[in-house]
DNA sequence: CACTAAACATGATGATCATCATGCTTGAAT
DNA sequence: ATTCAAGCATGATGATCATCATGTTTAGTG
């Protein structure tokens, strides 16, 4: 039987090895580099951020890329880890109640969350890529497992239905309205399907705002 | 003021000019070309297919692509107008009953759909993509606008709301329940998405097949 | 029959990119 | 102070790809 280490790569922390830089400054580029391609690769897909462009955006040059991580795939899993830590530590501070659920599913379906995917949902922003990538199927099962279970206990949900089943209907549909309404060139659409399906979802007919 | 020309090429039907190679093969191969990239798109994204390998998929060899698109941007974009033109008149074949409708939901929600995406839905395989290259977008919007509208005609919809907005929610409910069917590394989880959100959609708790 | 422009095939070209190679810099442990 | 491996920067390398260049084939037209 072998025995197969996964673990990842963390400069700055190996046990009883000398850390020649600094270790809190290794960590904190190490963790830049999490940031940036968390949020360019919102923005533009995997295929479509170069690892030059990252390491640029944390004011480094491409080289010690590999000094933090083993590949880009890697970094690909280890940003969607990222992302879905915050992702659930903000979705546990709301409140819960119908109020702190209506307002989160206003947020998500707001123009604001649809105009800034890199600070946005991971799913949203990447789920057919991630289909096609075998490296980052298993981040994004752990995240939206976690995701559906975090909904489900935290808010009320009506009791005619189990509140698994609703709460994995709900994000369904706030995926794919926020999808669409992104996909969309017509901004008049684009609203009209925020408002419809946040309309569905909450039974509020006021416009989100912000 | 200036008149920009927009229309496509199209090999084989420049009126009285001399067509050297059959007009009708050379109309097949331009057909086949679309058709192949349309399959290739959805099942790797835009960025995910080279024009070589498309070509290779219709029998003909990378050079001859110029001579039926002006670039890759072009080919994206026909293959999209092609993919939806099917999907509309697809969805027009359909009895305009609640059975109709169910069974169309059923289908959109299948294993089989969620596993073939080269044959699926055009959004949920390639949506954010699309939010992503303008050259796009347009024809995105036209086929989503006019699904939207299609759906709201043909079926029936509970009169308490506007047949087009509940159009839209069910739309975006399927299109995200696929969506994360697909990203999803485990099957139970993906059987459960794919029936719960069939079952908030048509009512239904029996197990879609096929 | 000779001509021609579309359509085809082979083969550049130049850009981009992930990854690797090399040498310099740092600072904690000796 | 010397050492040395982690971390850094510059600069290959080799692959892939969209697009272009060039020559060849084709079948209507004159």
């Amino acid at each position: 039987m072998t025995t197969i280490m996964l673990g990842v790569k963390i400069p700055g922390q190996k046990i009883g090895k000398p850390m020649r830089y600094p270790a809190a400054e290794t960590a904190e580029k190490h963790e830049r580099i999490l940031e940036q391609a968390a949020r360019l690769f919102r923005e533009r897909g995997f295929s479509g951020v170069s690892l030059g462009e990252i390491m640029k955006a944390t004011g480094l040059t491409h080289g010690p890329f590999y000094n933090h991580f083993a590949s880009k795939e890697e970094l690909m899993a280890e940003s969607m880890r990222h992302t879905s830590q915050k992702a659930l530590s903000k979705l546990e501070t709301i409140e819960p109640s119908e109020e702190g659920k209506n307002s989160f599913i206003n947020s998500y379906l707001s123009p604001s969350h649809r105009d800034t995917p890199g600070d946005g949902c991971l799913i949203a922003a990447l789920a057919p890529e991630i289909s096609r990538e075998p490296g980052v199927r298993e981040p994004l099962t752990c995240h939206l497992s976690a995701f559906i279970d975090q909904m489900a206990m935290q808010f009320p949900w009506p009791e005619d239905k189990s509140a698994r089943q609703q709460a994995i209907q709900t994000i369904a549909s706030m995926v794919g309205g926020l999808v669409i309404a992104r996909a969309v060139a017509d901004e008049t659409l684009s609203q009209e399907i925020l408002s419809d399906v946040l309309a569905g979802l909450t039974g509020s007919s006021s416009p989100q705002q912000g």
